[in-house]
DNA sequence: ACCCAGGTGGCCC
DNA sequence: GGGCCACATGGG
């Protein structure tokens, strides 16, 4: 199994319509800090809330009142330092880039993402899912799911977030939208209980890998 | 009563 | 550099 026939199996399976939905490069941005470790179902639930109270909107973001935002994110979980997060992001944006806040997502790619990477709870993965989802960069996320279907397909085996991502991003062949329908479809493959993984083969390692004697699923 | 979810930051060694 | 831990609600 390759990067591009597992790419290929599974836009035969599945859609990446829409997969994030959103209607701004802000609501991207703050949506990625409140999935962390959080199903999209609970996070959908607030962006709609935040969104009937206006709050989708850097300015109003930037000076809503911190109480009331943690209430509105609580369904989402870790609600106080989700609503630290997201309000000190809004904050950034409007000081940073006064006459538009979304200028922070022009520029280089490596650039806007080192600007990213250093805000409040803003790490790898979700710097690459706003660069990927909220600013159609070329880069690809790789998140715990991204690292379990390479390995049980026999792609790529580690661990590692740099070094899975620069694997995917130099060896994937594929054209424009890569890297985004790649993850898009992994993450879908994942929740996916009734479908099994593609066909499971060892990774090149051999012994030397540590999941060498893990089981097949399904 | 467990376990997991579209992670990050802090602290320790 | 890795290994733990807190953060928290909601659903299986």
């Amino acid at each position: 199994m390759d990067l591009d026939r597992l790419l290929g199996l599974l836009r035969d399976t599945y859609d990446v319509q829409d997969w994030w939905p959103s209607e701004s490069p802000f609501e991207v941005m703050v949506g990625a800090i409140l999935t962390q470790q959080t199903t999209w179902e609970n996070v959908a639930k607030v962006l709609d809330r935040l969104r009937s109270e206006g709050l989708l909107d850097v300015e109003r973001m930037a000076s809503a009142d911190l109480p009331m935002l943690e209430s509105t994110i609580r369904p989402a979980g870790f609600y106080k330092q989700k609503a630290k997060r997201v309000k000190g992001l809004a904050t950034y944006l409007r000081v940073r880039y006064t006459s538009d806040p979304m200028l922070m997502l022009n520029g280089p790619t490596e650039s806007v993402r080192r600007e990213l990477l250093s805000l409040d709870g803003i790490g790898k993965e979700t710097a690459d899912s706003i660069l990927v989802f909220g600013a159609q960069r070329e880069k690809f996320v790789a998140a715990a799911y991204s690292a379990r279907i390479l390995r049980r397909t026999g792609v790529f085996c580690s661990e590692n977030y740099d070094e899975i991502q620069s694997f995917v991003e130099s060896n994937l062949k594929c054209g424009p939208k890569g890297f985004h329908d790649l993850y898009a479809l992994i993450v879908q493959l994942s929740k996916d209980t009734c479908r099994p993984v593609p066909a499971c083969a060892r990774c090149s390692l051999g012994p030397e890998c540590k999941f060498f004697t893990e089981q097949r699923r399904r």
